[in-house]
DNA sequence: ATCAAAATGTGATTTGCCTCACACAATCTA
DNA sequence: TAGATTGTGTGAGGCAAATCACATTTTGAT
């Protein structure tokens, strides 16, 4: 049920906008020149929300970027479990490494809704590097990022406390994702208690739980449609 | 009680060897005579057995290299736990980053052993990377190493099972400096079980009784001054 | 609009690990 | 070489979260 687009000078179809390259935070340094070379190397693909969009073991040849949705990155445990490393948003990107050599995805991607992703194949992104050299500093510091976020997962997760994980989650999603509003930050991703569950390591049941005695407590509010709204941000500082 | 010494051309006083840095991950693409280019930037430091390297905080303005020894990276909790985030061994590297731009270090560096480090100041790399723009992507592949290790070590944590954890601490271990003897793959680092108990977010005391009873099914055998001797490898793979 | 499937909330029970406690061993240090 | 400090093994008990169970709600498909 999905279709690929090449777009070779229009700029995006979906976003009729030729700059649309400038909201992914890998491609903020370049100048318009360089944006619109970008852009003539994407290849865009739509999928519904459930989609798988790469398997664990495909081949590893492009590099990902969200132009507009969400998406969850995963493994799985030898005992069937999985485990959300990353959840990606609007201008988060994802394969930097697949540029550089061949490898095969170690990660499941699939959408958490509707998703537009842009893909740049290894090839059409080599040249790109050789006329732009500077674009490797970006991906290095993406990468960094990525590094960062994960020693601070690795801390959470590892305190064993499944308030402390939460806490953090939150922290997350109101960092990626948050909307401000009068009322308070508004997180409005489709994840459900079990997704979130499998992002920090505890069970479905203790999510649910310990978001129930948060609300009891006025720290958020629990919405319809899967919906969080933060009302006391400073609880969830770490 | 340290002390720093600066080889402008020499090569290396401590191993003797102008090509040492050869060995070194990160620089093993280089020709010989970028080598001995990266080799007249390195400034040496000797640390003793649980003397601090860095604290987080400090500055982070170098580039670190393992020459000799092993010592261990981590970040303190709010509630003042210990997490171990890497061990580094000969040939490691950290602080890529930092060659990027002006940071303070998120980490603390204990010496598990008697260390002796090399470090290229960022203001001398810049100019190296000049002269040799592919040394950024040998960074890349460092930095690629590091994300893949971090999410396998979320893996490992997130299962919330003692032995998992364990299991994968070994693991990391045997890959990371095991050394193949006739009786098995013999780990001879500096760690106490509380090192161990605080990389893999578990308690010294279940490190103590899990590592009995793998001793006493077999697996591995305990020596010795902290040293590990693992029977069946084949347990640990994952 | 109807039904099946998926997701959620919540109680009861189990359990694996943490915590606490202490004896003993190893390691530093003067 | 003695004494202090740091590290280790192991038992007992408690507890937070996993597991199991099931009723209810939401979602999605036809």
């Amino acid at each position: 049920m999905k279709h690929t687009l090449r777009f070779p000078s229009e700029g995006c179809v979906t976003c009729g906008d030729k700059m649309c390259a400038k909201k992914v935070s890998l491609f903020s340094s370049l100048n318009d020149n360089q944006i619109q070379t970008v852009v003539k190397l994407i290849e865009r693909k739509h999928y519904k929300k459930g989609e798988v969009i790469m398997h664990s073991g495909d081949d590893f040849n492009r590099l990902y970027i969200v132009n507009h949705g969400s998406l969850k990155v995963s493994t799985y445990s030898q005992d069937g479990k999985e485990h959300i490393l990353y959840i990606l948003n609007d201008g988060d990107s994802l394969g930097e490494l697949s540029l550089l050599k061949k490898v095969v995805s170690p990660y499941n991607l699939i959408a958490l809704e509707e998703c537009f992703i842009c893909t740049i194949p290894k090839y059409r992104f080599d040249e790109f590097i050789k006329e732009t050299p500077d674009i490797i500093f970006a991906i290095l510091e993406s990468s960094y990022e990525k590094i960062a976020s994960l020693e601070k997962l690795v801390g959470a997760i590892a305190s064993n406390d499944a308030d402390i994980r939460l806490k953090f989650l939150i922290h997350q999603l109101i960092k990626q994702s948050g909307l401000k509003t009068p009322k308070g930050i508004l997180i409005n991703l489709q994840l459900t208690r079990e997704d979130m569950a499998n992002f920090v390591g505890v069970t479905r049941e203790t999510i649910s739980r310990k978001l129930s005695i948060l609300s009891g407590e006025g720290i958020l509010e629990l919405l319809e449609n899967k919906q969080l709204l933060i009302v006391d941000q400073d609880y969830f500082e770490m």
